[in-house]
DNA sequence: GCATTTTGCTAACTACAGCAAGCATACTTG
DNA sequence: CAAGTATGCTTGCTGTAGTTAGCAAAATGC
């Protein structure tokens, strides 16, 4: 029952939410919260009732600390074209060495390209990847480490 | 004096839009036709009357040849929270190298890639777009003036 | 046993993205 | 000049994203 199987919107993107979200120990109402939407919105996309435009899949991903570059993949907005095999490590220390990137920007294009070199995994790979799944427990210590977000532009949306 | 003040919408990306197909020698029916979508609409997105969604940008992206994330970063979906300063060639090479990617995928990364470290153009893009009416003469890279559709843009999730 | 909270979900509604149809200005041509 | 056609823009209209309100089943607790 819990696969509705008519209304199939779309239900990879959705999948991967709920995994993460319910591996991040956070309620719907939590992650919507944190997303600032409204929880039965954030219910209807994982279940994939509803699509959610790249506005909110940005915040949501703010809310999981995953990028939303994987979102838009999941989503199907950004192109993946999956790549043949195996991943090359070097692209990936050339992004860890390069001083010019900060960590968020870092971990962004680690992500892009892990959607692109690998990626039906990558529903299992994520969920693991989150950072200290253990010491989650109890309280949301959302401490939000990284980005409260400085970001100049007015969102607004 | 057909600028409405009124409607005050995010017109950087608009801007960028409209300085990308025009420069492309484009017209709006034109590019509509390539991105499967209307030319009024078109039209009311490059003057920041109506505000496009992911896909709808991903489309205009392979008309104009240019990244989607471009058009994300511009569009305010994607943070690019400006780097330092210069730029690394790394990462560059590196992903140049790497033969598990596919042309596009290095594009897109190098797209990603250039949007972090930024260069010369994000800033004078926001800033002064050109009010010249005539020839720019914007050298885009337009090598294919047929049908640039790769993919069938199903999109549809 | 009965309240209270927390879980996820449903229903009714509003706002706006995106569309088809049509309009007004040009610019060609004969 | 009138007949064609290309440009960009305006006007409704429809579908659906995203909302606020409220519901039923688990968990707590009294």
């Amino acid at each position: 029952m819990s696969r509705n199987p008519l209304n199939d919107l779309g239900s990879s993107l959705g999948d991967y939410l709920r995994e993460q979200r319910q591996g991040a120990r956070l309620s719907l109402r939590q992650l919507s919260e944190l997303a600032g939407i409204s929880n039965p919105y954030l219910s209807q996309i994982e279940r994939g009732l509803k699509r959610p435009s790249a506005e909110i899949l940005q915040q949501l991903a703010k809310g999981l600390e995953v990028s939303a570059e994987s979102l838009y993949v999941k989503a199907g907005i950004l192109d993946e074209e999956f790549g043949p095999d195996r991943i090359d490590l070097d692209v990936r220390r050339a992004i860890q060495a390069d001083a010019k990137l900060t960590a968020r920007q870092k971990k962004t294009l680690l992500d892009v390209y892990e959607s692109f070199v690998d990626d039906e995994e990558a529903t299992a790979a994520h969920a693991l990847t989150q950072p200290a799944p253990k010491t989650r427990t109890t309280r949301i210590t959302r401490s939000t480490p990284k980005t409260p977000h400085g970001t100049p532009h007015g969102a607004h949306l």
